[in-house]
DNA sequence: GAGTATTCTTAAGCAGAACTGACCGATGGG
DNA sequence: CCCATCGGTCAGTTCTGCTTAAGAATACTC
């Protein structure tokens, strides 16, 4: 019988296209996996890898084993879903994923609500983008991920990720409070010549902002560049830049920005994302409903945000 | 993660009954299997075996785990067929990086031929320059590509590439159907006051049109200037230039352009490459020798290129 | 072109996993 | 009541699988 813990490494070796890679990866050193792989190649009796440079790559009966391996991965977290389902407490760990203003916003409640009501459910959250979040989710260094998708920016379907949208979030025009002078932007056209403050470039943000300020009619000057939301935040109500940043940011503290929204009424899609085969893991839609009730909490402290 | 090899114990122990049962049937002591099954209770947390009498019996939770464990095992099981039988069928991906005019003329026959008798092998195509598609087969991007070669223009030699002639292909004088009141040119140098459509500066397809035009005593008017093949066939034939071009991008479909036999018989040559280390992988070895048939199969309808 | 950094492989040694065998308590048939 | 059968436990042994270390091949860098 072929053995699973040496298919595993096949296929994170698929994934991660390197040995020292799934070493890494599992914890292992190189040479473990080295030795593994080679002893499923004898079981085998089939070359599965070939040293290409100094690399491998994986033989096309290797990618069969892997494709089969596929299938018994899932299965098998079915089957610890299936049975932990079957239990009357709910235990176990969730590891998330969650972007930033996601974190800020709605993991603290989140948290405490889990904390009261399922104190046997370990959280564990580390902040990512979206991208290689699900990504990560999708190959198992993670069970959940919140994640965020921009208009006319479709997040990667993962076909084995179980998607659901969790809320949906405006995003407005963000000015300085006092005008020192200046007069403050009705619009979007009106913040043509002002400094602006954006995701750094190939995020779907920046792209979505720029091309926002391309269909206002003009260039944006984009003189501030920061992946950190909360950076905007301050460069806005600092009175050094204009921002279009989602509501989800100033959720649990007022702003003394002005905020403006857009004719289009944009918004920004955010969604929980788990594999399937673990979607019906208590614990885990015990995260996703509680993540529902957080967004309830904080959307009815949403009346902090002016509608500008 | 589950440990398949204690499942299958469970699962023996569902089908035999006893402990010692599932000893005598796996060639193991009694006491190895409590001790692994205990080991399995312990890793998932809750208890599987319950005695009853001086047997034992499953709890619900392990019938929940056995079930999920026959669809392992046959999933394993059917991976071990899959590993075999793609010893003698074959199987696998090949990626090709192509250059436009075969992508039209030898590629829908080739990609069908495969489909039917290679219905496991995948064909992902690619449109590419062959100098480009070069570089990225010998850097793995693709398995095989098909390029061309201008006379006195040898392609960048790869050593690690393994190349084979596909075939030649007859470099033409196409000039328009009619002649508005204009005499055909019944060589290049009958040409030389026509406007001229040739490919882009530093394309060997240029640098050898040129050469053929100063050649022949004059330097060409070249007045349009694109990479697209197609559109030189729709300027010559509907009257707006004269081009060298070869017989394949006529293929298929016939041509109300008159054409003319140069005196040299200039012949672009078509080939095949592949990383040396994989010329032997059978799906590769299958796509080209399936191309090899596509070849024939539109020299047999080249008919339809009049020799001018 | 030399030096450096990666990556994989192999060898040697060691810790822990897994198995065997002996023993014990419990059970149920005769 | 007796004893064969079964499962669980413990001690000891075997062997798998890991780590470290050394080495070779390859690719990058100055």
């Amino acid at each position: 019988m072929l053995d699973v813990r040496r298919l595993r490494l096949l296929r994170e070796l698929q994934i991660r296209g390197t040995l020292a890679g799934v070493a890494e990866a599992l914890s292992f050193s190189p040479s473990a996996v080295s030795q593994q792989l080679s002893q499923l190649e004898k079981e085998v009796g089939v070359e599965l890898l070939r040293t290409s440079g100094r690399r491998v790559v994986l033989t096309p009966q290797a990618e069969i084993l892997v494709s089969h391996t596929e299938e018994v991965l899932r299965t098998l977290e079915r089957a610890e879903a299936a049975l932990a389902s079957s239990l009357t407490t709910i235990t176990g760990t969730v590891r998330v994923a969650v972007f930033q203003s996601a974190a800020l916003a709605l993991m603290p409640d989140a948290l405490s609500i889990m904390d009261s009501e399922y104190p046997e459910v370990r959280v564990e959250m580390v902040q990512r983008e979206p991208e290689s979040a699900l990504r990560e989710t999708w190959a198992r260094d993670f069970d959940l991920v919140i994640a965020e998708q921009y208009p006319g920016h479709a997040a990667p379907r993962h076909p084995e990720l179980d998607r659901r949208t969790l809320t949906t979030d405006a995003i407005r025009l963000a000015t300085p409070p006092s005008d020192r002078g200046r007069s403050h932007p009705a619009s979007i056209e009106g913040a043509a010549d002002a400094a602006w403050v954006m995701e750094p470039r190939g995020t779907a943000s920046r792209h979505w902002a720029e091309q926002a300020c391309r269909r206002a009619g003009f260039e944006p000057d984009v003189r501030f560049e920061t992946a950190d939301l909360q950076s905007h935040m301050r460069l806005v109500e600092s009175g050094n830049a204009v921002a279009l940043l989602p509501d989800l940011v100033w959720i649990g503290r007022g702003t003394t920005a002005r905020l403006v929204l857009l004719p289009e009424h944009p918004q920004r899609t955010i969604f929980t994302s788990v594999r399937e085969a673990s979607s019906t893991r208590p614990a885990i839609v015990a995260v996703r409903e509680v993540l529902d009730r957080a967004v309830l909490l904080v959307a009815g402290s949403a009346g902090a945000v002016p509608p500008g």
